[in-house]
DNA sequence: CGGATAATTGATGGCTATCAACCGGAGTGG
DNA sequence: CCACTCCGGTTGATAGCCATCAATTATCCG
């Protein structure tokens, strides 16, 4: 597969358009925001798809846009001086890419890394800048993403990157069943779950394996998985 | 020690009379917001002091104040179900405590307790939420701690939770060293390294004395230390 | 000085990284 | 169509790191 991100232009829109009837709206970075502060953005907004393991941005690249995750699961990963990867976050439906290009002159924080083939909106920061104060519904929108964002990284600190690696994948499981909030999800490759838990593959290999031979939880086609998470809760004690 | 919380009052003002004299003000929550905008928020504002080891704040308590730290460190901890404590970020001069309370209906995320004898400036939430939209060097001031709190759980979830237990020790240092601005730095007891590091407290006190035998830092009184950071730095190939 | 708490050090076992081999599916080219 | 390669997942053997348990020393404070 090609490795390089392949931006496909889905659509080209203004929001006064088409946000109205977004159907991610109402969990996006626009819910509430009046149909009169959209249209006042006058902004061209497109809306792209990217293939599995396509980059959508870079470490250090200029933060001129945000991105609205409309489908799929995109992972933000650093890498170490060591050369190690670590998974920062997974993002999915509603949840807003490259935040930090709210606050000016920065450059963004992680690789972008599209885990499924994802659907996103490209959102110019200006945009966001110059409303984040003007509409009320927007600031607020801000504030819990960044506290969204905050939040799960505490619960990667304790949950994820604590105690052994049995609990980790345990938790790393339950934390994607109840996130999803369908009976199925995305299972990462044992690579990307090492990268999150901080364990080799080797090991998250072994353990859901285990997990699985016990009948905590199932693989499906597609990626997908579904977990028993009343079981698995009570490994860890929840 | 009396480890419930000692909240000593200091003093109480209001923004207009004393937070445009601040000497913490420059990199603090208020930074650059006009005298005006000061005046205009007329909600009293306490200052106060705690204890090394006392309580600011619990998870799970009403959000009704921020906190802007002037002096000291801070720690903010939560309990995983298996009892063990994970330490998921420090504060420092300058870092605003309890910033989740912006957000409107929630509860403290962490425990806060005092790593050192603090000061802080308590200033009630309903202020923030007011003048966040009508001021724009709030608005920004906001976002900047916003990401500041996050670009910190990036990097403590990269460089102090991942690779073997001397390299993280070892990052540490760095990072206690640098987010000081002075040559001498507060060092952590071992059981909050260990709580930082996911690491014992054996584990982390046979590191440091280690780290100390080959010169890399010394040990002051009142828990200060300084390091050779440079030489830190070859040892995790930064 | 005595008591409590924190730090240090030692001995040991278990967990997990490492190295290695093998399997299976997807894609490719003969 | 089949052989081949590549890649991700699985499984095994081993070594080494680190948690655990335990004991000793240091430090702080009344």
């Amino acid at each position: 597969m090609d490795t390089t991100a392949r931006l496909e232009d889905f659509h080209t829109f203004f929001p006064s358009e088409m946000c109205v009837s977004c159907p991610t709206r109402d969990i996006a970075l626009f819910a509430n925001v009046t149909p009169e502060d959209l249209h006042n953005m006058d902004a061209p907004i497109h809306s792209e798809v990217i293939e599995k393991g396509g980059k959508l941005y870079g470490v250090g690249e200029p933060t001129e846009y945000l991105y609205t995750l409309h489908d799929g699961v995109l992972k933000l990963e650093q890498e170490l001086p060591t050369g190690e990867q670590r998974i920062v976050r997974l993002l999915k439906r509603g949840d807003l890419a490259g935040i930090e290009a709210v606050t000016s002159g920065n450059t963004y924080q992680h690789d972008a890394i599209a885990m499924t083939t994802i659907r996103v909106c490209k959102i110019p920061a200006e945009i966001v800048l110059d409303f984040s104060t003007k509409s009320l519904e927007l600031h607020e929108n801000l504030m819990k993403k960044w506290q969204d964002a905050l939040a799960t990284s505490d619960t990667w600190l304790t949950k994820l990157s604590t105690g052994p690696s049995r609990y980790r994948v345990v938790r790393l499981l339950i934390w994607l069943a109840e996130t999803c909030n369908e009976d199925q999800f995305i299972l990462p490759g044992r690579k990307d779950m090492g990268n999150i838990l901080s364990v080799t593959t080797e090991t998250a290999s072994r353990l859901i394996a285990e997990l699985r031979r016990d009948g905590l939880f199932e693989v499906h086609e597609h990626g997908y998985a579904s977990a028993n998470v009343d079981a698995l809760k009570k490994i860890v004690k929840e």
